[in-house]
DNA sequence: TGAAGGCTAGAACCATCGTTCTACTAGAGC
DNA sequence: GCTCTAGTAGAACGATGGTTCTAGCCTTCA
C-alpha cells in the first residue's frame, strides 16, 4: 500500500510536534507508523534530513491553505487573523498542549547546522508571509489574471503589508511558545487580539481606506492539516 | 577554580542557541569548556537536566536585567522596545545568526516531554512579562515602598499592560525563528517597529496619557549576558 | 512461466548517547 | 602529620542513534 509513506510523514510530523527534530528517533517513527525501516529510506532516501524536509514542506503547504481557507471565509483581514488564532488555540488544548506547528521547532533546532532544512523552513514562513501579506493588500482595481507560481504574490504587495504580515507570524510561533509553556491556550487569543487590533489600525489609517473584505479568489479548499 | 561551573554552563548556553537541547551533547560541552565529566556530574548532580534548567534560569534572569537596563535608558516604553529588538537584530548579525535566545528552543523542545523543564522556561517568560507589562503601566501616585519578591510587580499591572507585554515577548521570540531561518536580522528591526507601535498606540489611547517616561528605578545593572 | 520492480522486513554496524563509578589531586582545618 | 572535602580525571556501561544491506514478498507485464 502507497500510504506507507503518508503514514510516515504523519507519525515524523507529531514526533517533531512533540520532541523536536533531534528528538525524534528514525526507529520510533518506523514504529508509531506501523512501517519498517526499509520502507523509510525506500521512500526517503536521503534518511532522516529528506523525511524532515518533506514534513516541513508538506505541513507548511497545508497551513497556507488553512490560512486562506479561514481568511476567505472572514469578515475582513482582522477578523481573519482572530479566527486564526483561535482556532490554534483551541488545537493546541485539544491535543492536550502537544505543539500546533512543527515547523517553527525544527526551524530553530537546525538554522546553525543544517543549511538545506533552514532554506525549508524559511521558504515555508515566506510562503505564509505572502499569503497575509496579499489580504493585508487593498485590491488594485484591475487585477492581472496571471496564473503565476503560486508562491509569488499576484497583487503587488506594500512594505507596510509585507512588515505586518511578518509580525503575525513571528507573534503566532512565538504565541505557540509561551502557551505550551504555560500549558494556557488563551495566551494565544490574547495574542491574536493583539494582533488583530494591530492590523486594523494599520489598515485603517495608512492605505486608502478599502474597508471591504477581500472578494472571494479561486479556493484550494482542505481540511485540517 | 570554581568558574568550572561557569564554563560548563556558557558551554551548554551556546550548544542549546546552536543545537537545541537534544542536540546538545555531555561530551560536547566538556569539551567546549575545557571541563570533564566527573566536573560537570559533580556541579550538576541532576545530570543534563539539571543543567539545563540551571542554563535557563540564569540566562533568563541575565535577559531581563537587560531589558531593564535598556528601558531604564529609553525616553519610553516605546522607545525601549525598539533598542531592545534593534539590539537582539545586532547580536544576531554578529554572531553570525546564532540563536539569541536558548530559552524559547528548549521550550519548545522540552514543552511536552520534561515538566521540570517547561516550568523552568515558563517561569522566565513570565518574569520578562512581568518586567515589560510594569514599564507599559503608568505609575500610581504613591508606590507603596514594600519590598517584596522581585518577580511580584510593585505596581499592579493592568490586563492591557500585560496582554501587550505578552504579546512583544511572543513577537521577538517568533521574530528570532523568523530572522534565523532568513538569516536576515532587519526582520528583528522590523518586527520591533511594529511592536512599538503597537505599544505607544495602546498607551497614548487606553490609559489616562503619562506621557513621561518612568521615574529611574533601583537598578540591578549588569553587562550583557 | 519468468523476469522486473515496488515495497516490506529486520538483522547488523559502528558511533555516540547520558550516566556511573573508582581513583586521584589539592588545599583547609585541626 | 592526618583527615576531610571539593574538585578533577576518564574508563566503562548498557542503551540507542542513523544508516546499510541482504533477503524475500507481491503484483504487473511480457
Amino acid at each position: 500500500m502507497a500510504d506507507t509513506r503518508d503514514r510516515i510523514l504523519a507519525a515524523t510530523n507529531e514526533s517533531f510536534r512533540r520532541r523536536g527534530y533531534h528528538g525524534t528517533s528514525i526507529k520510533d517513527v518506523t514504529r508509531a507508523a506501523g512501517a519498517t525501516i526499509g520502507s523509510l529510506y525506500h521512500f526517503f532516501p536521503g534518511g532522516k534530513t529528506a523525511l524532515a524536509e518533506a514534513v516541513i514542506i508538506e505541513s507548511g503547504a497545508a497551513y497556507r491553505r488553512l490560512f486562506e481557507l479561514i481568511a476567505d471565509e472572514a469578515a475582513d483581514p482582522a477578523a481573519a487573523i482572530t479566527a486564526f488564532f483561535d482556532g490554534a488555540a483551541l488545537v493546541l488544548e485539544d491535543s492536550d498542549f502537544l505543539d500546533v506547528c512543527p515547523i517553527g521547532t525544527v526551524a530553530r533546532e537546525v538554522a546553525s547546522t543544517d543549511d538545506d532544512l533552514r532554506t525549508a523552513t524559511d521558504a515555508v514562513f515566506r510562503s505564509w508571509i505572502d499569503a497575509a501579506a496579499e489580504r493585508f493588500t487593498p485590491i488594485t482595481p484591475i487585477t492581472p489574471i496571471t496564473p503565476t507560481t503560486p508562491t509569488t504574490p499576484a497583487t503587488p504587495v506594500s512594505d507596510e503589508a509585507r512588515a505586518l504580515a511578518t509580525t503575525v507570524v513571528a507573534a503566532l510561533e512565538g504565541g505557540l511558545i509561551l502557551a505550551r509553556a504555560r500549558r494556557d491556550a488563551t495566551i494565544l487569543q490574547t495574542i491574536g487580539r493583539q494582533m488583530a487590533g494591530l492590523v486594523s489600525h494599520a489598515l485603517a489609517t495608512r492605505p486608502p481606506a478599502s474597508s471591504s473584505g477581500r472578494p472571494p479568489r479561486s479556493r484550494t479548499a482542505r481540511t485540517r492539516p
